[in-house]
DNA sequence: GTTGTTTGGTTGTCTATACAACCTACATAA
DNA sequence: TTATGTAGGTTGTATAGACAACCAAACAAC
């Protein structure tokens, strides 16, 4: 008896897909709860349920009297599939493509053993990628993967492809929370030459820890980006009765920033 | 008629100065909903509206079939005092400080009045701090404020206040949504002279503008970050009923990521 | 024309109830 | 002793209904 699917997670998956499709317009109006709940056949309370997560992801502005509207914000993340480069470059019509550094099945030092909960006999792989937007080199990935779950897509390609997305596809293992750090770097010889920009200038190093749901850990890694090219980027909404901390953070736009 | 404070809203006040008091013990049980209806004799569904506030922020763990639970997590941010770098010292233990370095009132250049939607006329203030945690420099902030936002605390000891505190204590002015921008910059000069840190190290840099509930902007900083002794840590967590992204980003501890 | 008023629709809050899924502890049976 | 199941508490989901706050547009009164 597992915990089947909520109604309401049913009907959220299915709106969200109607707002990416563009269904709805710009500020344009969106289905009124009244309304969907006549669409959906459920109470009040479960649409409610629904659209909120539509609206703490920003998707949506409800406005009390008003009605309830589309945003389609340059910043928005997707929580389920996290951190995708590949999505980011999509939504900045920017051509996402990756160059294989370096990919082999290791035995990681004692350090990454422990930090990903790796037995002693327990391989990993160790893969660096340099990925690029219109072909500029934006990011030195420098990842280790859990290798009893990353073989079954290890002779993919992967330069083409988003990790993610092959693992969603040809696997069962489904991707749980994740923690990031986010230091500043210097650049060193390796990003001078993979990223082009000059020794010692400042990049952002991202250090992430993936889970699976299962709570196996699924990858460690340590992206090095061009500040200059990419930025982090946080919106903090304060008191309002449904919301939170809004999603947050890859960004490319510099507008209105100078 | 403004609108009323919602009951759920002052439960979720209250419940958070209990928290906040040490009235429940780490990992040790938190009532549970029924409880709570009877305490404070309103229905589940209203209960469960702030009791999912402190979850969301952090406080609190649910797990189902078993009960509510209080965590006293290392990382936590009110979204309330947003970006509290005083109450941030206060969780690790470590006494702030703060040192003016400069603090005038001025007439913006075209780009901050255009950024903080000044008009032309209006002053603002330019203040530069330097933060410390345990007397040792950790932070520059560079910080325009809205002069006439500004002006009810301009006399006030800026050194020893959390300015946050202080425009809630003696202002009606309350801070609204704020968007930070992250990236990694090179020590300059005086970066160098005041945090102590050789030239070119690199620096975390956090632009920031803050609204007021009205909408009108009242600070726009940039801050420099010393990244070996802070970093920015942030969760995700995946597909569950009601959470989103975990809120937030400051973070001291280095622990269990070497 | 301008100003107030009403009306209908929308989101926000709250209540009361019910059942499902899950956990722990205890009692019972093998 | 070891399973096994039962009971009661907890959180999660869902329903149905009610009223408040708010907005826009239509209408009425001046």
């Amino acid at each position: 008896m597992n915990q089947p699917v909520p109604k309401y997670y049913k009907i959220y998956e299915e709106l969200l897909n109607e707002i990416r499709s563009g269904k709805y317009q710009e500020k344009d109006l969106f289905p009124s709860d009244t309304e969907l709940v006549k669409k959906y056949n459920v109470s009040r309370g479960t649409v409610r349920e629904a659209v909120k997560l539509l609206f703490q992801q920003g998707y949506l502005i409800r406005e009390q009297g008003k009605g309830t509207f589309v945003t389609y914000r340059k910043i928005h993340q997707d929580p389920d599939r996290l951190i995708g480069f590949t999505e980011l470059m999509q939504q900045h019509n920017i051509k996402p493509s990756a160059k294989i550094i370096e990919k082999e099945i290791t035995l990681p030092n004692a350090n990454i053993r422990h930090l990903m909960r790796l037995e002693n006999e327990q391989k990993a792989v160790r893969l660096v990628r340099l990925r690029f937007g219109d072909d500029q080199p934006l990011i030195i990935e420098r990842s280790y993967f859990n290798y009893d779950l990353f073989e079954p897509i290890y002779d993919m390609d992967l330069e083409e492809n988003s990790i993610f997305e092959l693992l969603h596809k040809f696997t069962e293992t489904r991707l749980g929370d994740a923690h990031q750090k986010i230091e500043a770097v210097s650049a060193g010889l390796e990003e001078h030459q993979l990223l082009g920009v000059a020794l010692r200038t400042p990049l952002l190093l991202i250090k992430r820890l993936i889970k699976t749901t299962d709570g196996l850990i699924f990858q460690f890694s340590e992206d090095a980006y061009r500040s200059d090219r990419i930025n982090f980027s946080t919106k903090t909404v304060p008191y309002h009765s449904d919301n939170d901390l809004q999603p947050l953070p890859l960004d490319l736009s510099d507008d209105e920033w100078f």
